[in-house]
DNA sequence: ATTATCTATAGATCTATAGATAATGC
DNA sequence: ATTATCTATAGATCTATAGATAATGC
């Protein structure tokens, strides 16, 4: 008889999401087992009940899901939206302001190289679909209707990503707001003005 | 009497460099005392006599010192090269890509929220030194002679180099080769491309 | 009857310190 | 004489497993 593991409950889910907390704001080394038992109020060991595959497996899980979710949202903005791809792009940014930062380039520089290989792939496999591919369409779609100029797809899919998860990031920084980098500007301001940049380059003309 | 840690030796020195090879590829937490003693062939209790401060020490001062040298370069190449912007930004570019990455983007985002708050700032202070102010410098040049738009110049500096760093990340990832985001180009022929998109957009006009 | 939790513990690994021994520099 | 290494060990912490107990669903 085979033992399936459990694929939903209560308690599984309030794990999931506990585990999105906190790996989502420092990582997946700097959170231990105990640290997400201790936000449900369970002793870490229980934790094996839900998820048989043990820390790796729950962190694999946990992103994916959040990937997935963006996905699924990123291609219902990048359907529904109507150009220009100016009010296009900032629906997209406001939408992804609205939710916990993916910390898409920690993931990749650091916690991709502590989990195991398949893993690894198979996370950035799911990257590569829930952030690329919708924005990549967004970009197409604009050069078929002649808005844009020819330019890789992806490498803007990239470059906004980034973009946008670095202004938050800055935010973060210890002592941001008396550092000489701070600027008194929401942070919307600055995402909009990463899309100007973007679409109409920085040189005067 | 004041006991003075010491500040320079041979073996301290191949050490700190050692460190910054593990700690560049793989981040903090990921890598141990007992990692870096092994790639120098000692024993990790061996390193406190040269880090009496201990890892959190060493990181740090393998950090300052990596940024550091990037400010210095940086400055040099901010001064000696010549207008147009596309051109002393290639020659940056170049550079940057002869270096081994700093993975900012996973300092900011991992490594800052492990190590204690002080440290952090320091850190973080470091990075602003070292690299916004030089590119801020060269795009407030661009402007006062008429070559650039009214732009936040720190923000086009953050912009370019976690562009840059996330360019490499994406090279390092499991399966780049066989994924569908894989182009078939080198590095630096992507990291001109990204200069051109932020000098002239991506708009047809 | 099954699911969810608990206690207890094994086994790794990590940072750091103490004190002994070898290597080096004047 | 000083610097650089070593061995040995303390003390934390982390992942994971085994087996017992409580809670829940039919």
């Amino acid at each position: 008889m085979l033992e399936l593991p459990p694929t939903s409950s209560a308690a599984r889910e309030r794990a999931l999401h506990a585990a999105e907390k906190l790996f989502g704001s420092r990582g997946y080394n700097a959170v231990s087992l105990k640290d997400i038992a201790g936000v449900l109020g369970i002793r870490h060991a229980s934790l094996y009940t839900h998820f048989p595959g043990g820390k790796e497996d729950l962190y694999v899980e946990v992103m994916e899901r959040a990937l997935l979710r963006h996905r699924e949202q990123l291609l219902h903005l990048v359907q529904e939206s109507a150009p220009p791809l100016r009010q296009q792009l900032r629906a997209i940014i406001d939408w992804l302001l609205s939710q916990p930062p993916l910390h898409m380039m920690r993931m990749m520089q650091a916690d991709m190289h502590v989990i195991s290989p398949p893993s690894a792939k198979r996370l950035s496999d799911t990257v590569y679909v829930a952030i690329f591919v919708p924005i990549e369409q967004l970009i197409d779609a604009a050069y078929q209707r002649g808005e844009v100029r020819f330019v890789n797809a992806g490498m803007v899919a990239g470059l906004l990503f980034t973009a946008i998860e670095a202004l938050r990031s800055m935010r973060e920084m210890p002592g941001y707001e008396e550092s000489a980098a701070y600027k008194p500007c929401a942070l919307q301001v600055q995402a909009y003005d990463v899309i100007d940049l973007l679409l109409d380059g920085i040189l005067r003309h």
